[in-house]
DNA sequence: CTCAAATGTCTATTTATCTAGACAATTAAA
DNA sequence: TTTAATTGTCTAGATAAATAGACATTTGAG
């Protein structure tokens, strides 16, 4: 029997078909797709939609059961969880933690690693400051109500912030280290956006399965003389952020 | 015999292992591991590597080749393609044609397809029209050097805008055809960016393979006076464009 | 309670993916 | 020219994914 080609899936992809419909449905959720019912179509009906077995439905059902995103019940159907989506608003005034003020969250930023490094030319370039030079490394994951939403990566010079990494630990704010520091603002100078598939460790720190899409921020702040103070390379989980740039607004 | 983790791959993501070595060497290649060298370790190192069997590899060459990324050749190894990805600049000034400009491109806007409409609530409190009244809907493709980058569903008041379609199709600018219909000068507002797998009908017009990955960026536009012109929902190419967004120089 | 509609679980079979090994063909260097 | 290193191609077998069908279990409506 030869099979005809159904709603977007693709039996050439190397992606399983039950994982192709999962991200599917997950986008379908995404744009509101089933709201009206609170639920996704029967699995019978949802087979026939992807033209697969209805065993391969539940599959992808499954998985995204197990992202919390769906809750299937006998007799009930499969019901639509939350679907949020926090928006990281980017400007001149960008800070992790009152980013997400008016959403209603708990944001919370966790220490994960820190250290000293010579400078890449990458870095280098962006701090303005020799290629090698010292730099104060610091990891951190960005939470909101528990949920893991960031994984940054900032460097600072080590000539102005040696220690940075201490008042960090204690502060669990880059704001507040900055302030210990006697840096009382900075502004964002450029941030640089990207798209790409989490690697194994970054879906391990956001919690992403496999597959799952991060939007890194390569992002330069500076002092309000325009020095460059850090530069971080932020991690997003596309899933739960969306950025929003406002060029409008007083920046 | 049981099996060791190896690095990076998940042997139950249902994804297969020949496109996540794939995607795995692709971010490789991105992050300038191999560049010294310009190209892949042999066949049976990145077997090794990644913990799989020869063919696996084979299977994921095979799929960067199609991809156009890399080029095996009998005897002499795998070697690696251009990696090129545009930046995208995102500021008040943000225009598709001119923001390629120092990249030595040749950038190029093609029609696909246009009509009528009345707004969404979306797409209403974007324009700051009333939902349900008219608008003129664009849809276009834009390309660099004829390689597909972006796919734009742009949103005009018709009651300001009736036939500027006609006009994209003449000029094959949006910024061209607002100058036709008598608006000389518009600013970027807002952009709100986020990242998702690109569905069936994107991955064609993109030419992406499946699992392709799209930075969405849902843009509005206002003329001089701050009244909304365009609402655009823009789907860039993940791996072929990097959005820029300079929060610093005169916007 | 009874029934219809839905999800949950089981077995069996087919198809796609991955592994394993052998050997051919091409290239660049000794 | 010889040799080593590399990719290309073939066969065969093992493992995972998808199909197919039957039937049990749970839920909500009548």
């Amino acid at each position: 029997m030869t099979r005809t080609k159904q709603a977007g899936v693709d039996r050439t992809s190397g992606v399983a078909l039950w994982r192709q419909i999962a991200d599917d449905i997950r986008i379908a959720i995404g744009a509101g797709e089933f709201r009206e019912a609170g639920k996704l179509p029967g699995e019978i009906a949802l087979a026939e939609r992807f033209g697969v077995n209805r065993h391969t439905v539940r599959a992808a059902i499954a998985a995204l059961q197990n992202e919390g995103i769906v809750k299937a019940r006998p007799g009930r159907g499969t019901e639509i969880l939350d679907d949020i989506r926090l928006k990281m608003p980017i400007s001149r005034r960008t800070r992790f933690s009152s980013g997400l003020g008016g959403q209603a969250r708990r944001p919370e930023s966790v220490y994960i690693a820190s250290g000293e490094a010579s400078a890449s030319e990458e870095v280098a370039a962006a701090l303005r400051i020799a290629p090698g030079a010292p730099c104060v490394t610091l990891e951190s994951l960005g939470l909101a109500d528990g949920i893991p939403v960031s994984l940054a990566f900032h460097h600072f010079p080590t000539v102005r912030f040696a220690g940075i990494d201490e008042h960090f630990r204690r502060e669990r704010s880059v704001t507040r280290a900055f302030a210990a520091m006697g840096l009382a603002d900075y502004v964002r100078v450029s941030t640089d956006i990207s798209a790409r598939h989490a690697d194994e460790r970054e879906r391990e720190w956001l919690r992403l399965t496999p597959g799952g899409i991060v939007l890194e921020a390569l992002a330069i702040n500076a002092d309000l003389d325009g020095a460059p103070v850090q530069y971080s390379r932020t991690l997003f989980s596309a899933g739960r952020v969306s950025l929003h740039v406002g060029t409008d607004m007083e920046l």
